[in-house]
Formats: C-alpha cells, sequence, structure tokens
DNA sequence: ACATACCTGACTAAAATGGTCAAGTTTAGA
DNA sequence: TCTAAACTTGACCATTTTAGTCAGGTATGT
C-alpha cells in the first residue's frame, strides 16, 4: 500500500504556490527548479489540478498558476482526488453486491477494508494547505 | 493509493483458517476453493505467513496450516507486514536527512506523509482476527 | 507405495508508474 | 509586430509492480 509521486507532486507543488502566488503567478518552469520535479510531468499535474478548479492559469510571458481558492479551502482530499490519487482498498465495485472474486456475497473482509478507507479519507479532509504552510514555517532553520 | 490483492487475500485466507482450523489443519486447496483465491499464489502468501510464525503447518494427508496463535493475538499489522504490504507513504529513507528529490533536506510535505503513515498504522494495530470474526457472523445472512 | 498436501524457484502477461517528446496556442512586452 | 515565455495537448515509452502460472520437488499418514 504506497502513495505514488504523483499525489505528492501535486501536494508539494501546491504548497509552493501558496506560498509564492501572492503577487504574481508562478510558473511551472519554477515549481520545477524549486521542487526538484520534471517540468513535463508537472503540465500533466497542473491540466488536471486546473480541470478539476484548484489552481487558474494565465498564459504568456510573466504567466503562470494561482490557487483559485484559499489555502484553508483547499483540502487535501480535493487535491488527491483531482489528480486520480483516490484512496482504493476494495477491487469490488461499491454499487454491485457481488464480492471481490465474482461471489454472490461481499467477502468476509469487506467491511474491513471500506472502514480503512473511511479512516484514511476522514484524515484528507481534515488537512488543509493552510495546515502544511504552518507546518512548513514552523520547521525553518 | 491502493491496497493490492495480497494483502486482501492473505487476511481473507487468515479469516478462512481462523474459522474452520479448530479441528484439523485446514489445506489451502480449502480456502482455495473457498474464497476463489488461486492455490499457486496462496502458497507464495503462505510462505511468508509461516516464515513470519503466523501459522503453523502439518505436511501430508490430512495436512494444512493452523494459527500460531489465537485470532485475538493476531493483528492485521502483523499479516500486512508479513507478506510485504506495508504502508510506504514516502520514497525518501527514513535514516537519512536527505529529501525525496535527493535534496539537502526534508521536503515541505515530509511530515505530512509520515503522520499519514502513522495514522494508517494506527488502523491496523488496533484490528485483530478476532475482530474480523466478530464482524462476520454478525453478518450472516 | 501412493495420494495428498506442503514447499521452492523460475517464469510471465498485463497493468501501473513516472516520466519524455513533439507540436502546438496564447499573450506580455520590447 | 515580432518574439520568447509560458500554458496546452496528446502520443509515446522504459521500468517496475502485480498477480498470477508452471514445473518441479519433499514430507507423511494410511
Ligand atoms: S473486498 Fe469487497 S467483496 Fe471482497
Ligand atoms: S517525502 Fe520525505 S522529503 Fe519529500
Amino acid at each position: 500500500m504506497k502513495l505514488t509521486s504523483k499525489g505528492r507532486y501535486a501536494v508539494m507543488a501546491l504548497v509552493d504556490l501558496a506560498r509564492f502566488d501572492t503577487i504574481n503567478p508562478v510558473s511551472l518552469r519554477d515549481i520545477s527548479l524549486r521542487q526538484g520535479i520534471s517540468l513535463d510531468y508537472l503540465e500533466q499535474i497542473f491540466s488536471k489540478l486546473k480541470k478539476n478548479q484548484i489552481v487558474k492559469s494565465t498564459r504568456g510571458i510573466q504567466g503562470g498558476y494561482i490557487l483559485s481558492k484559499k489555502p484553508n479551502e483547499i483540502k487535501l482530499n480535493n487535491i488527491l482526488n483531482a489528480v486520480d490519487e483516490k484512496v482504493k482498498t476494495v477491487q469490488c465495485k461499491k454499487e454491485s453486491k457481488k464480492g471481490c472474486n465474482g461471489k454472490a456475497t461481499k467477502c468476509v473482509t469487506h467491511n474491513l477494508w471500506d472502514e480503512l478507507e473511511t479512516h484514511i479519507n476522514t484524515f484528507f479532509e481534515k488537512k488543509s494547505l493552510q495546515d502544511l504552510l504552518k507546518n512548513n514555517s514552523e520547521r525553518v532553520n
């Protein structure tokens, strides 16, 4: 069970945005350099963040991205969903009554994984970008 | 972020064991049939469970596996660790002071993922096989 | 002796991951 | 108006992981 780089990159990039977008839009090039993330990969990630209205973009020289909401209104949940880094504990379809191996009923562990999913999502729903900013300024030096 | 089948299978198989190993050892064939899991794959999984002293085996006719502890002493944590389904939220090495992209310091999101890892592991440490048995008998029919 | 069931290691198809590459379009500023 | 910075889109790809399969064993109760 692991978190992929895509999710981690998305959050890193948005924290970066939150810190630097107050005056000018921030270019992906800058983020790429500051955070050590491939520029091309960032473009894919921001395309999704934009579709999900988490960031806004300005084109042309001096263009870049800014957050479309305040840092405390952007929950980790929103970010991770946007880049398809959803928490998925089961293979079986939620709506269907069938179990994970095509059985007629849900398997004995199904409820457990459901609980786990809720447990994790709760964590993500509570945390906002703002929380990460605080955390980070506390840790300066 | 998703749980793989290996972890799910391990737990399913052990719940099965917990329900049926009271009289005789349970053969992997039986588990395979009841739970709809490939026999060959189960063998790989049980090899790890055995190495981690979660199950004991008896060979020969009427042989099979039994739990090596009581269901309430086997935590999900133990099971998932045994089959290498560890929770891994970061790429950067714990001991090292370096960050995830080879930077000199830990990145701004590092603490977050650490917290998440703890959050999830706490869940797994609390849950035992026994809990799943209860849960299941409640759900009969 | 023999069937049953555990044991071991090598192999593999398919999917996911973490990117790269190429070819645009838009727009601020000289 | 020309141009370079920066966003936009889509195709492509190497590597790794996953979820197995396959082919052989070895031990043991009857
Ligand atoms: S996990 Fe949903 S039925 Fe097994
Ligand atoms: S996750 Fe540990 S340094 Fe980025």
